[in-house]
DNA sequence: ACAATAAGTCAAATTTTTATGACTACTCAA
DNA sequence: TTGAGTAGTCATAAAAATTTGACTTATTGT
């Protein structure tokens, strides 16, 4: 493994990965299609303090990742539905692995 | 769970937890530390892109949140060294769920 | 006393991310 | 044809993260 290599940020698998992830919104996002699929006024909803904006930008860069799947429903009013790709369910067990994390005293210490 | 409480954002330990790793130094740093104590210069020659604030930025964050632990060793030269704590070690998992990913296809596609 | 090495700090500039507020597109039903 | 509902876009502003480049501290060897 050389320093080029290591070098996460340039070049990388990980480091882009962790930022496929990151950000203000998609880890909640993310977590909220881990259930089932969502749509964009229900994550609106569900996320009272993100902005309409703030939302298309984590959905887009979800969807540009690979991770989310935009479907657009044509039904009575039109729906727009967001899913895990095959990806995107790849990702779960690093959420998991976070979730296993007892962050208790982390938190206490703040 | 409530809608609060699934704010990551601003209410769940969980995207706390992602911000502690996340960063452009951050993830390398860490993964770093994972194979033992590492020291400022060290570093600084392991990501040569990084700057010396970059690096003291990343460190004193990966400190704060108690993942590393700052060791002066008064020897010849003075050295620093940065090493796992325990609550470090804890984090280890959620790399090891990002290293088995195969992003092979994900990077090909960009 | 002086230079070298390791590990920084500081203020300012730049870049990236996120927020604000106004406006748009499509469909359906009355 | 008008209005309601859903899902946005766009330009701009503000905030946060990162970089730049000069300066600092502490210790040791000569």
């Amino acid at each position: 493994m050389t320093t080029q290599e290591n070098n996460l940020s340039l070049h990388c698998p990980k480091e882009y990965l962790l930022k496929m992830l990151t950000g203000k919104w998609k880890p909640c996002i993310f977590r909220y299609a881990v259930q089932g699929p969502v749509r964009f006024g229900q994550i609106m909803k569900l996320l009272p303090d993100a902005t309409r904006q703030a939302l298309t930008n984590a959905l887009r860069e979800l969807e540009e990742s690979g991770i989310l799947d935009r479907k657009v429903i044509k039904l009575k009013p039109l729906h727009v539905e967001y899913h895990l790709t095959e990806l995107g369910i790849e990702f779960i067990p690093i959420f998991k692995a976070v979730e296993e994390l007892n962050l208790l005293p982390v938190m206490l210490k703040k």
